[in-house]
DNA sequence: GCTTGACTTGGAGTTAACTCCAACTGCTAC
DNA sequence: GTAGCAGTTGGAGTTAACTCCAAGTCAAGC
């Protein structure tokens, strides 16, 4: 797969695709003869596992450790392992403010349908 | 209340609360005589109010906007809801991304705990 | 063999949201 | 009355994560 197919597949514009793979995000594509990426369905399937835990908020940072650590091979199992338990208790805790935050906008609507139903209040903020 | 005292409560560094004034997500916080900042209890509720969105993701720009609706008054009332219900939306759509990704992450742990558990295998990423 | 269009690179530029800085002011304690 | 500290300002600097650009290469079609 071209960079261009691989870009309109996982929705991540080329620019990205190569920056990811310069920090190290995707370990060494394959080139054609001519010198193009020639990405394969592995390649694919960790782009898309990139792009979901960039879109959980795991950084760059975190997700090139793991990668590092990959490399280094079978040796590093645990510390992977480790690092994405960290990773996912974070996740838990911003899921739970979150949820909070939802339940924050949610009364605060509430009050809002109450003020433009009694056609009269205003609210502090 | 001054700026530090605020900070401290709030645990918002008091550069970040001057820059959330300057760009409008604090109206017009009173000053002292000699032009220090005196906050009111109701200022604290606004920037925890603030400080609730902007960790849900809220732009400064959206809660700018909030807020200039704010100064404009009653009649604005219907907008604010809409801008917050519509953020709201967007609040929900990104929990269940993560919530999803939470599932993805777990998988992924337990099948590195096998990994582990079996002592000879390596994962694909 | 030349045009065209997708691809390559290194490096510069952008954006959001702070964060820091220098120079200054004004209470408070001695 | 002056040292020292908390506060003030406008504006510059930082950070993460892209995003864009110029200059060059390559394969395919005419």
């Amino acid at each position: 797969m071209t960079i261009s197919e691989v870009s309109k597949r996982c929705n991540i514009s080329p620019d990205t695709l190569r920056y990811y793979e310069k920090v190290g995000l995707l370990s060494d594509v394959n080139r054609t003869a001519g010198g193009i990426r020639d990405y394969t369905q592995q390649d694919c399937a960790q782009i898309e596992f990139v792009k979901c835990m960039r879109s959980a908020g795991l950084s760059i940072e975190v997700l090139q450790k793991y990668f590092e650590l990959f490399k280094r091979g079978k040796r590093t199992l645990k510390a992977r392992r480790e690092l994405l338990a960290t990773e996912r208790k974070a996740l838990q805790g911003r899921l739970e403010e979150l949820q909070d935050t939802l339940k924050r906008l949610d009364y605060k609507i509430s009050v809002y349908d109450k003020a433009i139903a009694s056609k009269s209040k205003e609210l502090k903020f």
